[in-house]
DNA sequence: ATACAAATAGCACGACCGGTCGTTAAATGT
DNA sequence: ACATTTAACGACCGGTCGTGCTATTTGTAT
Protein backbone atom coordinates (compact mmCIF):
# COMPACT_ATOMS: atom_id res chain seq x y z
CA UNK A 1 0.00 0.00 0.00
CA UNK A 2 1.13 3.52 0.51
CA UNK A 3 2.73 2.87 3.88
CA UNK A 4 5.05 0.49 2.38
CA UNK A 5 8.29 2.88 1.45
CA UNK A 6 7.79 4.19 5.03
CA UNK A 7 11.38 2.68 6.32
CA UNK A 8 12.88 4.17 3.39
CA UNK A 9 11.27 7.06 3.11
CA UNK A 10 12.04 8.13 7.08
CA UNK A 11 15.91 7.22 6.05
CA UNK A 12 15.61 9.40 2.72
CA UNK A 13 14.34 12.20 4.99
CA UNK A 14 17.33 12.14 7.76
CA UNK A 15 20.25 11.52 5.08
CA UNK A 16 18.54 15.49 3.26
CA UNK A 17 18.09 16.56 6.79
CA UNK A 18 21.52 16.03 7.51
CA UNK A 19 22.80 17.22 4.21
CA UNK A 20 21.41 20.19 3.89
CA UNK A 21 22.70 21.46 7.33
CA UNK A 22 25.83 20.24 6.47
CA UNK A 23 26.01 21.21 2.97
CA UNK A 24 25.18 25.35 4.44
CA UNK A 25 28.57 25.34 6.54
CA UNK A 26 31.12 23.30 3.96
CA UNK A 27 29.47 23.10 0.81
CA UNK A 28 27.22 20.82 -1.28
CA UNK A 29 30.43 19.23 -3.01
CA UNK A 30 32.34 19.02 0.50
CA UNK A 31 29.62 16.51 1.38
CA UNK A 32 30.71 13.58 0.70
CA UNK A 33 28.64 10.10 0.46
CA UNK A 34 31.31 8.79 3.00
CA UNK A 35 31.17 11.56 5.19
CA UNK A 36 27.41 11.52 5.26
CA UNK A 37 27.12 7.98 5.42
CA UNK A 38 29.42 8.27 8.71
CA UNK A 39 27.44 10.66 10.41
CA UNK A 40 24.31 8.92 10.19
CA UNK A 41 25.36 5.57 11.09
CA UNK A 42 24.27 3.59 7.97
CA UNK A 43 26.74 2.31 4.80
CA UNK A 44 27.55 4.24 1.81
CA UNK A 45 26.18 1.97 -0.76
CA UNK A 46 22.75 1.99 1.41
CA UNK A 47 22.74 5.51 1.24
CA UNK A 48 23.65 5.74 -2.34
CA UNK A 49 20.79 3.51 -3.40
CA UNK A 50 18.52 6.78 -2.36
CA UNK A 51 19.47 8.32 -5.06
CA UNK A 52 20.81 7.34 -8.69
CA UNK A 53 24.10 9.97 -8.65
CA UNK A 54 25.38 12.70 -6.45
CA UNK A 55 23.97 15.14 -8.61
CA UNK A 56 20.50 13.87 -7.88
CA UNK A 57 21.15 13.93 -3.88
CA UNK A 58 22.15 17.27 -4.26
CA UNK A 59 19.31 17.95 -6.09
CA UNK A 60 16.76 16.46 -3.70
CA UNK A 61 18.68 18.03 -0.86
CA UNK A 62 18.14 21.79 -2.28
CA UNK A 63 14.59 20.99 -2.53
CA UNK A 64 14.60 20.34 1.62
CA UNK A 65 16.20 23.26 1.93
CA UNK A 66 13.81 25.11 -0.43
CA UNK A 67 10.98 23.59 1.89
CA UNK A 68 12.59 24.50 5.13
CA UNK A 69 12.96 28.10 3.52
CA UNK A 70 9.29 28.46 2.71
CA UNK A 71 8.34 26.63 6.31
CA UNK A 72 11.02 29.15 8.30
CA UNK A 73 10.54 32.69 6.20
CA UNK A 74 8.03 32.49 3.80
CA UNK A 75 4.80 31.41 5.79
CA UNK A 76 5.51 33.20 8.57
CA UNK A 77 6.56 36.03 6.72
CA UNK A 78 3.41 36.09 4.31
CA UNK A 79 1.02 35.48 7.56
CA UNK A 80 1.50 39.39 8.14
CA UNK A 81 -1.35 41.24 6.08
CA UNK A 82 -0.22 42.90 3.19
CA UNK A 83 1.46 46.17 3.41
CA UNK A 84 4.48 47.20 4.93
CA UNK A 85 3.88 45.10 7.90
CA UNK A 86 4.69 41.93 5.80
CA UNK A 87 7.61 43.56 3.63
CA UNK A 88 8.78 44.08 7.07
CA UNK A 89 7.60 40.66 8.18
CA UNK A 90 9.51 38.71 5.45
CA UNK A 91 12.61 40.46 6.11
CA UNK A 92 12.56 40.29 9.79
CA UNK A 93 11.11 35.94 8.58
CA UNK A 94 14.53 35.93 7.31
CA UNK A 95 16.30 37.51 9.64
CA UNK A 96 15.17 35.29 12.29
CA UNK A 97 15.82 32.46 10.01
CA UNK A 98 19.40 33.33 10.39
CA UNK A 99 19.69 34.24 13.27
CA UNK A 100 18.43 31.49 14.68
CA UNK A 101 20.89 29.10 12.59
CA UNK A 102 18.24 26.68 10.96
CA UNK A 103 21.19 25.71 8.78
CA UNK A 104 24.56 25.84 10.82
CA UNK A 105 25.94 27.77 8.00
CA UNK A 106 23.50 30.52 8.00
CA UNK A 107 21.23 30.64 4.73
CA UNK A 108 21.49 27.82 2.34
CA UNK A 109 20.75 29.57 -0.64
CA UNK A 110 23.53 31.97 -0.13
CA UNK A 111 26.08 29.31 0.45
CA UNK A 112 25.26 27.04 -2.44
CA UNK A 113 24.91 29.82 -4.93
CA UNK A 114 27.87 31.57 -3.95
CA UNK A 115 29.10 27.49 -4.66
CA UNK A 116 27.76 27.18 -7.96
CA UNK A 117 27.49 30.53 -9.36
CA UNK A 118 29.87 29.93 -12.02
CA UNK A 119 29.17 25.83 -12.55
CA UNK A 120 26.58 25.57 -14.76
CA UNK A 121 23.94 22.48 -14.39
CA UNK A 122 20.90 21.40 -12.88
CA UNK A 123 21.98 22.41 -9.66
CA UNK A 124 23.10 25.65 -10.21
CA UNK A 125 19.30 25.84 -12.08
CA UNK A 126 18.07 25.29 -8.78
CA UNK A 127 19.52 27.38 -6.85
CA UNK A 128 19.39 30.34 -8.62
CA UNK A 129 15.43 29.84 -9.72
CA UNK A 130 14.76 29.39 -5.91
CA UNK A 131 16.52 32.76 -4.98
CA UNK A 132 14.69 34.00 -7.78
CA UNK A 133 11.58 33.21 -5.94
CA UNK A 134 12.49 35.10 -2.94
CA UNK A 135 13.21 37.92 -4.26
CA UNK A 136 10.25 38.06 -6.26
CA UNK A 137 8.32 37.50 -3.00
CA UNK A 138 9.90 40.52 -1.98
CA UNK A 139 9.08 42.72 -4.60
CA UNK A 140 5.72 41.41 -4.63
CA UNK A 141 4.77 42.57 -0.86
CA UNK A 142 6.13 45.64 -1.61
CA UNK A 143 3.64 46.91 -4.71
CA UNK A 144 0.83 45.27 -2.48
CA UNK A 145 2.16 48.24 0.11
CA UNK A 146 2.15 50.58 -2.50
CA UNK A 147 -1.20 49.50 -3.57
CA UNK A 148 -2.50 49.58 0.06
CA UNK A 149 -1.03 52.85 -0.17
CA UNK A 150 1.28 52.47 2.98
CA UNK A 151 4.41 52.62 1.14
CA UNK A 152 4.58 56.06 -1.69
CA UNK A 153 3.86 54.97 -5.38
CA UNK A 154 7.14 56.64 -7.09
CA UNK A 155 9.65 53.75 -5.41
CA UNK A 156 10.53 51.46 -7.74
CA UNK A 157 9.49 48.33 -6.14
CA UNK A 158 11.87 46.16 -7.94
CA UNK A 159 14.68 48.16 -6.82
CA UNK A 160 13.98 48.77 -3.09
CA UNK A 161 13.69 44.48 -3.15
CA UNK A 162 17.28 44.75 -4.20
CA UNK A 163 17.98 46.96 -1.69
CA UNK A 164 15.99 45.00 1.21
CA UNK A 165 17.55 41.73 0.00
CA UNK A 166 21.36 43.33 -0.55
CA UNK A 167 20.75 43.87 3.58
CA UNK A 168 19.60 40.41 4.33
CA UNK A 169 22.20 38.84 2.61
CA UNK A 170 24.73 41.32 4.53
CA UNK A 171 23.46 40.17 7.76
CA UNK A 172 24.02 36.69 6.51
CA UNK A 173 27.46 37.00 5.49
CA UNK A 174 28.52 39.13 8.33
CA UNK A 175 26.92 36.65 10.74
CA UNK A 176 29.38 33.97 9.68
CA UNK A 177 32.17 36.15 10.35
CA UNK A 178 31.56 38.81 12.99
CA UNK A 179 31.07 37.35 16.55
CA UNK A 180 27.89 38.40 18.44
CA UNK A 181 24.74 40.08 17.12
CA UNK A 182 26.05 43.28 15.43
CA UNK A 183 24.74 41.96 12.29
CA UNK A 184 21.41 41.83 12.37
CA UNK A 185 22.18 45.25 14.68
CA UNK A 186 22.84 46.65 11.61
CA UNK A 187 20.42 44.99 9.62
CA UNK A 188 17.22 45.54 11.34
CA UNK A 189 18.37 49.48 11.65
CA UNK A 190 19.00 49.87 7.80
CA UNK A 191 15.52 47.64 6.95
CA UNK A 192 13.74 50.16 9.17
CA UNK A 193 15.10 53.46 8.59
CA UNK A 194 14.77 52.35 4.91
CA UNK A 195 10.82 51.38 4.79
CA UNK A 196 10.33 54.45 6.96
CA UNK A 197 11.94 56.69 4.52
CA UNK A 198 9.26 55.19 1.76
CA UNK A 199 6.40 54.99 4.11
CA UNK A 200 3.22 56.54 2.95
CA UNK A 201 2.17 59.97 5.01
CA UNK A 202 -0.92 58.45 7.15
CA UNK B 1 72.90 36.66 -7.52
CA UNK B 2 69.94 38.52 -6.85
CA UNK B 3 68.61 37.43 -10.17
CA UNK B 4 69.25 34.14 -9.62
CA UNK B 5 65.71 32.97 -8.91
CA UNK B 6 64.15 35.18 -11.80
CA UNK B 7 63.22 32.19 -13.67
CA UNK B 8 61.42 30.44 -10.92
CA UNK B 9 59.62 34.11 -9.53
CA UNK B 10 58.10 34.43 -13.24
CA UNK B 11 56.63 31.16 -12.68
CA UNK B 12 55.43 31.43 -9.02
CA UNK B 13 53.99 34.62 -10.48
CA UNK B 14 52.08 33.03 -13.22
CA UNK B 15 50.81 30.43 -10.89
CA UNK B 16 49.31 32.57 -8.50
CA UNK B 17 47.99 34.37 -10.88
CA UNK B 18 45.84 31.69 -12.87
CA UNK B 19 44.94 30.38 -9.35
CA UNK B 20 43.44 33.39 -7.66
CA UNK B 21 41.55 34.04 -11.12
CA UNK B 22 40.80 30.36 -11.20
CA UNK B 23 39.79 30.21 -7.65
CA UNK B 24 37.57 33.29 -7.84
CA UNK B 25 34.99 31.44 -10.33
CA UNK B 26 35.38 27.81 -8.63
CA UNK B 27 36.44 28.21 -5.22
CA UNK B 28 40.30 28.03 -3.39
CA UNK B 29 39.60 24.37 -2.99
CA UNK B 30 38.57 22.92 -6.44
CA UNK B 31 41.45 24.18 -7.49
CA UNK B 32 43.56 20.90 -7.54
CA UNK B 33 47.39 20.74 -8.33
CA UNK B 34 46.71 19.37 -11.17
CA UNK B 35 44.37 21.32 -12.82
CA UNK B 36 46.77 24.42 -12.16
CA UNK B 37 49.44 22.43 -13.62
CA UNK B 38 47.74 21.39 -16.71
CA UNK B 39 46.15 24.37 -17.75
CA UNK B 40 49.87 26.41 -16.75
CA UNK B 41 51.88 23.31 -18.86
CA UNK B 42 53.95 22.47 -16.28
CA UNK B 43 54.16 19.32 -14.36
CA UNK B 44 52.25 19.12 -11.05
CA UNK B 45 55.48 18.00 -8.86
CA UNK B 46 56.92 21.23 -10.45
CA UNK B 47 53.95 23.46 -9.83
CA UNK B 48 54.23 21.85 -5.83
CA UNK B 49 57.83 22.79 -5.33
CA UNK B 50 56.99 26.51 -4.95
CA UNK B 51 54.95 25.90 -1.92
CA UNK B 52 55.45 23.41 0.83
CA UNK B 53 51.56 22.83 0.82
CA UNK B 54 48.45 23.06 -0.86
CA UNK B 55 47.65 25.16 2.06
CA UNK B 56 50.79 27.19 1.27
CA UNK B 57 49.58 27.94 -2.05
CA UNK B 58 45.94 28.50 -0.63
CA UNK B 59 47.65 31.50 1.23
CA UNK B 60 49.90 32.93 -1.40
CA UNK B 61 47.03 32.91 -3.59
CA UNK B 62 45.09 35.32 -1.29
CA UNK B 63 48.02 37.40 -0.43
CA UNK B 64 47.68 37.39 -4.87
CA UNK B 65 44.51 38.26 -4.80
CA UNK B 66 44.99 41.50 -2.05
CA UNK B 67 47.36 42.69 -4.20
CA UNK B 68 45.18 43.06 -7.21
CA UNK B 69 42.63 43.99 -5.19
CA UNK B 70 44.60 46.94 -3.70
CA UNK B 71 46.13 47.77 -7.16
CA UNK B 72 42.19 47.67 -8.89
CA UNK B 73 40.36 49.44 -6.02
CA UNK B 74 42.34 50.57 -3.37
CA UNK B 75 44.57 52.70 -5.37
CA UNK B 76 41.95 54.03 -7.85
CA UNK B 77 39.59 54.80 -4.82
CA UNK B 78 41.79 56.69 -2.64
CA UNK B 79 43.38 58.55 -5.34
CA UNK B 80 40.14 60.87 -5.23
CA UNK B 81 40.41 63.83 -2.32
CA UNK B 82 38.90 63.15 0.87
CA UNK B 83 35.75 63.88 1.37
CA UNK B 84 32.19 61.88 -0.28
CA UNK B 85 33.81 61.81 -3.37
CA UNK B 86 36.89 59.57 -2.32
CA UNK B 87 33.64 57.31 -0.45
CA UNK B 88 31.99 57.36 -4.32
CA UNK B 89 35.33 56.90 -5.47
CA UNK B 90 36.00 53.60 -3.45
CA UNK B 91 32.21 52.22 -4.38
CA UNK B 92 32.76 52.96 -8.33
CA UNK B 93 36.32 51.57 -7.95
CA UNK B 94 34.92 48.48 -6.98
CA UNK B 95 32.19 48.40 -9.03
CA UNK B 96 34.06 48.92 -11.98
CA UNK B 97 36.61 46.15 -10.38
CA UNK B 98 33.84 43.68 -10.51
CA UNK B 99 32.18 45.00 -13.74
CA UNK B 100 35.99 44.23 -15.70
CA UNK B 101 36.26 41.03 -14.34
CA UNK B 102 39.26 41.60 -12.92
CA UNK B 103 38.16 37.83 -11.24
CA UNK B 104 36.51 35.80 -14.18
CA UNK B 105 34.23 35.12 -10.82
CA UNK B 106 33.76 38.33 -9.42
CA UNK B 107 35.34 39.76 -6.45
CA UNK B 108 37.59 37.03 -5.41
CA UNK B 109 37.51 37.60 -1.49
CA UNK B 110 33.92 37.49 -1.42
CA UNK B 111 33.96 33.88 -3.26
CA UNK B 112 36.61 33.33 -0.84
CA UNK B 113 34.97 33.88 2.31
CA UNK B 114 32.05 31.89 1.41
CA UNK B 115 33.72 28.92 1.17
CA UNK B 116 36.12 29.24 4.23
CA UNK B 117 33.71 30.98 6.56
CA UNK B 118 32.82 27.99 8.02
CA UNK B 119 36.03 26.09 8.15
CA UNK B 120 38.47 27.33 10.46
CA UNK B 121 42.35 27.89 9.82
CA UNK B 122 44.74 30.09 8.58
CA UNK B 123 43.22 30.80 4.81
CA UNK B 124 40.10 31.35 6.59
CA UNK B 125 41.43 34.12 8.74
CA UNK B 126 43.26 36.16 5.64
CA UNK B 127 40.41 36.04 3.66
CA UNK B 128 38.49 37.80 6.73
CA UNK B 129 41.24 40.24 7.97
CA UNK B 130 41.64 41.48 3.88
CA UNK B 131 37.98 41.51 4.16
CA UNK B 132 37.67 43.73 7.12
CA UNK B 133 40.53 46.37 6.23
CA UNK B 134 38.40 46.60 3.04
CA UNK B 135 35.51 47.87 5.39
CA UNK B 136 37.60 49.57 7.75
CA UNK B 137 38.77 51.92 4.52
CA UNK B 138 35.09 52.66 3.64
CA UNK B 139 34.18 53.38 7.05
CA UNK B 140 37.63 55.57 7.45
CA UNK B 141 36.69 57.24 4.25
CA UNK B 142 32.85 58.11 5.22
CA UNK B 143 34.77 59.88 8.60
CA UNK B 144 37.37 62.15 6.90
CA UNK B 145 34.52 62.94 4.57
CA UNK B 146 32.37 64.28 8.12
CA UNK B 147 35.47 66.00 9.13
CA UNK B 148 35.43 68.01 6.06
CA UNK B 149 31.70 68.88 6.52
CA UNK B 150 30.62 66.70 3.81
CA UNK B 151 28.61 64.54 5.34
CA UNK B 152 26.63 65.12 8.61
CA UNK B 153 27.83 64.00 11.59
CA UNK B 154 24.56 62.59 12.40
CA UNK B 155 24.91 59.74 10.76
CA UNK B 156 26.99 56.43 11.99
CA UNK B 157 29.85 55.94 9.72
CA UNK B 158 30.40 52.42 10.61
CA UNK B 159 26.81 51.84 9.73
CA UNK B 160 26.80 53.78 6.44
CA UNK B 161 29.80 51.78 5.75
CA UNK B 162 28.06 48.23 6.14
CA UNK B 163 24.99 49.28 4.27
CA UNK B 164 27.32 50.49 1.35
CA UNK B 165 29.15 47.61 1.12
CA UNK B 166 26.64 45.41 1.79
CA UNK B 167 25.20 46.95 -1.59
CA UNK B 168 28.67 46.57 -3.37
CA UNK B 169 28.59 42.84 -2.34
CA UNK B 170 24.68 42.44 -3.78
CA UNK B 171 25.97 43.57 -7.15
CA UNK B 172 28.78 41.28 -6.92
CA UNK B 173 26.56 37.79 -6.46
CA UNK B 174 23.83 39.54 -8.64
CA UNK B 175 26.49 39.95 -11.96
CA UNK B 176 27.27 36.50 -11.49
CA UNK B 177 23.75 35.49 -11.21
CA UNK B 178 21.78 38.01 -13.62
CA UNK B 179 22.66 38.94 -17.40
CA UNK B 180 23.36 42.10 -18.11
CA UNK B 181 24.09 45.23 -16.40
CA UNK B 182 21.23 45.47 -14.19
CA UNK B 183 23.18 44.52 -11.27
CA UNK B 184 25.14 47.74 -11.68
CA UNK B 185 22.73 50.08 -12.57
CA UNK B 186 20.66 48.99 -9.36
CA UNK B 187 23.88 49.39 -7.27
CA UNK B 188 24.98 52.72 -8.44
CA UNK B 189 21.48 54.19 -8.01
CA UNK B 190 21.07 52.84 -4.63
CA UNK B 191 24.99 54.36 -3.72
CA UNK B 192 24.11 57.62 -5.52
CA UNK B 193 21.02 58.28 -3.59
CA UNK B 194 22.08 56.60 0.02
CA UNK B 195 25.62 59.23 -0.37
CA UNK B 196 22.89 62.31 -1.54
CA UNK B 197 20.60 61.44 1.35
CA UNK B 198 23.49 61.94 4.09
CA UNK B 199 25.23 65.10 1.96
CA UNK B 200 25.95 68.08 4.41
CA UNK B 201 24.13 70.76 2.73
CA UNK B 202 26.44 73.52 1.07
C1' DA C 1 84.02 24.41 -21.01
C1' DT C 2 82.93 22.97 -16.57
C1' DA C 3 80.94 22.99 -12.05
C1' DC C 4 77.20 23.96 -9.33
C1' DA C 5 72.81 25.20 -7.64
C1' DA C 6 68.14 26.27 -8.81
C1' DA C 7 64.12 24.85 -11.28
C1' DT C 8 61.48 21.37 -13.08
C1' DA C 9 60.11 16.62 -14.28
C1' DG C 10 59.15 11.62 -13.22
C1' DC C 11 57.26 8.45 -10.39
C1' DA C 12 55.04 6.19 -6.61
C1' DC C 13 52.41 6.34 -2.22
C1' DG C 14 48.21 6.26 0.59
C1' DA C 15 43.81 8.32 1.14
C1' DC C 16 39.55 9.39 -0.52
C1' DC C 17 36.28 10.19 -4.22
C1' DG C 18 31.70 8.68 -6.82
C1' DG C 19 29.87 4.58 -8.31
C1' DT C 20 28.74 -0.77 -9.17
C1' DC C 21 28.31 -5.31 -7.74
C1' DG C 22 26.16 -9.41 -5.55
C1' DT C 23 24.17 -10.61 -1.19
C1' DT C 24 21.50 -10.58 3.05
C1' DA C 25 17.75 -9.57 6.07
C1' DA C 26 13.46 -7.67 6.92
C1' DA C 27 8.95 -6.30 5.60
C1' DT C 28 4.92 -7.23 2.76
C1' DG C 29 1.34 -9.70 -0.21
C1' DT C 30 -1.10 -13.82 -0.93
C1' DA D 1 3.52 -20.70 5.04
C1' DC D 2 5.65 -19.17 1.23
C1' DA D 3 7.12 -15.88 -2.63
C1' DT D 4 8.40 -11.36 -3.67
C1' DT D 5 9.83 -6.86 -3.05
C1' DT D 6 12.58 -3.43 -0.57
C1' DA D 7 16.38 -1.57 2.38
C1' DA D 8 20.73 -1.91 3.67
C1' DC D 9 25.33 -4.03 3.59
C1' DG D 10 30.48 -5.00 2.47
C1' DA D 11 33.76 -5.44 -1.03
C1' DC D 12 35.57 -3.48 -4.71
C1' DC D 13 36.53 -0.55 -9.17
C1' DG D 14 38.95 3.21 -11.70
C1' DG D 15 40.23 7.71 -10.94
C1' DT D 16 41.98 11.93 -8.61
C1' DC D 17 43.63 14.08 -4.70
C1' DG D 18 47.89 16.03 -1.99
C1' DT D 19 52.47 14.84 -1.06
C1' DG D 20 56.93 12.89 -0.69
C1' DC D 21 61.52 11.22 -2.97
C1' DT D 22 64.73 11.07 -6.80
C1' DA D 23 66.35 12.24 -11.33
C1' DT D 24 67.03 15.51 -14.94
C1' DT D 25 67.25 19.78 -17.15
C1' DT D 26 68.59 24.66 -17.20
C1' DG D 27 70.89 29.08 -16.22
C1' DT D 28 74.75 31.22 -14.50
C1' DA D 29 79.78 32.10 -12.43
C1' DT D 30 84.09 30.85 -12.92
Amino acid sequence: MDRRRLRGERTRQAILSHAARLASAEGLEAVSLQRLAGDLGISKSGLFAHFGSKEELQLATVEEAAWVFTLEVLKPGLSEPAGVGRVAGLCEAFLSYVERRVFPGGCFFEAAVAEFDSRPGPVRDSVVEKRRYWAASLARAIREAQTAGQIVPEVDADQLAWELNCLLIGANNSSVTDPGDVAFQRARRSIRDRLQAVAAKP
